[in-house]
DNA sequence: CGCGTGTCAAGAGCACTGCTCACATTGCGG
DNA sequence: CCGCAATGTGAGCAGTGCTCTTGACACGCG
């Protein structure tokens, strides 16, 4: 078996020889047609054909640097992912920084994921659409997948710990509802924020969890009718309406948004 | 030209002649072993050469009976529309019967409509999933595709109507929000419900617009997280999740649901 | 009743897809 | 400098949507 693998992670820092450097450059390339050809195509007419035509090289030759054509909607997928990730997390980072009220943080962190579901809506529902039937989501990609969720958890983390979250839904025992292993992450992550008391730190970061669940939910929901045109002919001024959603939204979970007030 | 008209609707009240009847008889095969194929394999991996097979014809007599690929897609899509339109409907009607608080008939028909997903998930993708690139919805699915929309708009405004709505998110104009003839029609079903006033009947209607809408994209991106996957290995009990995600959202709203109380 | 008309199914064919494989070429490293 | 690995090529297989010609059948009118 030869050593180079294809679908192997680009984490070489510096290729040595010429062989890899042009190894490297020809995978970006492929990749950069993809990514042309999903963005004006879709994610469904992705042809492995077509875009060894826009390279000039015969097909067969795509299969030296990627293994199917799966392997290449992978890649494309994290990137999607990692694009949405850093969207999100840029515009969390900005509240924080500006010491922006968690509630208009989340505004701003919901803002910054539309724009990246407008700026490439086939990345988006590569990711957050229909799933290819027989495909299955490999390992590389979950944790690419966690960021968004991250950003939306530290912003509840932060209302939580401010003392600036009202919920207005029902309280729920939110303990049970979270995999063990996501809550002790979680109750790592906000570990500063609960309560001294700590016997019921696990059941805080376990309404955390879900609090952002209701928010990522509401946040998927909005752009993806949005998106594939349900609010079509209903709704005249989409921003707006998506503003009204998360604020409305938000509120269930005791984020209160401030629409005339400011949004990092 | 010949009379015979594929993809014409589904009107003809009786077959007269045999043909008439046998060709009746053929669509309607036709569309349910698409349905089948469609239920376990998804759409994108539909195959008219498949269906075709699964009814022992060849594959160019299937265009007989339609005109291409993605008009059979376009029946199924408006099958799946009224699925899940009856399905909330119906939920929606059950709760208006047993005189149900409107919080709680929310939460039946956001329940209707994830147990049809969770029931035909390809279904669900077809049509709030990604849509096919090339394809543009024709006519015949912009009224089956109203009917969830009506089922939610009905419930905020029976809300409305009997006082029990009580926002906690941010009061805003939904007035020019909303398209006019949308706007038109909600006020003519609300009329009963509007205030006396009269003045203030349109932004009433319109608020009730977006608070269905905001329902609607919590109860889309609620059913696409659980249906794609972005709950796995991070929640244990959807279900649980889902209704606590959903009376949080409706919080916002004003629909105060009672997750220990009667769900019709 | 007979025959024209038109509806129908079949099959070949075109252009495309993903993917594999034998072969030729190229260039790197021992 | 030579051998071998990495690379590119083109043919080929099995599948797809869709079109068109061909032949068979049944309907209904005269």
């Amino acid at each position: 078996m030869p050593d180079t693998d294809p679908n192997r992670p680009p984490d070489a820092v510096a290729p040595r020889t010429p062989r890899e450097r042009a190894r490297a450059e020809f995978t970006a390339d492929l990749l950069a047609a993809a990514r042309a050809r999903v963005r004006d195509e879709g994610a469904a007419q992705l042809s492995l054909r077509a875009v060894a035509r826009d390279l000039g090289v015969a097909s067969s030759a795509v299969y030296r640097y990627v293994d199917s054509r799966d392997a290449l909607l992978t890649l494309l997928i994290i990137e999607a992912y990692d694009a949405a990730g850093t969207a999100c997390e840029e515009a969390a980072e900005r509240g924080r920084r500006a010491g922006a009220a968690p509630a208009q943080t989340w505004l701003a962190v919901a803002r910054a994921f539309r724009a990246w579901a407008l700026a490439d809506r086939h990345g988006f529902g590569l990711v957050y659409g229909t799933p290819v039937p027989g495909y299955l989501a490999p390992q590389d990609t979950v944790r690419p997948a966690t960021r968004v969720w991250g950003a939306l958890g530290g912003v509840v983390a932060a209302a939580m710990a401010d003392g600036s979250l009202r919920p207005g839904g029902p309280d729920v025992a939110a303990r049970d509802l979270v995999e063990p292993q996501v809550l002790e992450f979680a109750a790592g992550i906000g570990a500063g924020a609960a309560a001294p008391g700590g016997s019921d730190a696990l059941e805080s970061a376990a309404g955390g969890v879900v609090g952002s669940e209701v928010l990522f939910a509401a946040l998927l929901g909005a752009v993806s009718m949005e998106l594939y045109g349900h609010l079509h002919n209903v709704m005249t001024d989409t921003a707006r309406v998506f503003d009204v959603a998360m604020a409305t939204a938000a509120a269930g979970v005791g984020l209160h948004v401030s629409l005339d007030g400011p949004v990092p």
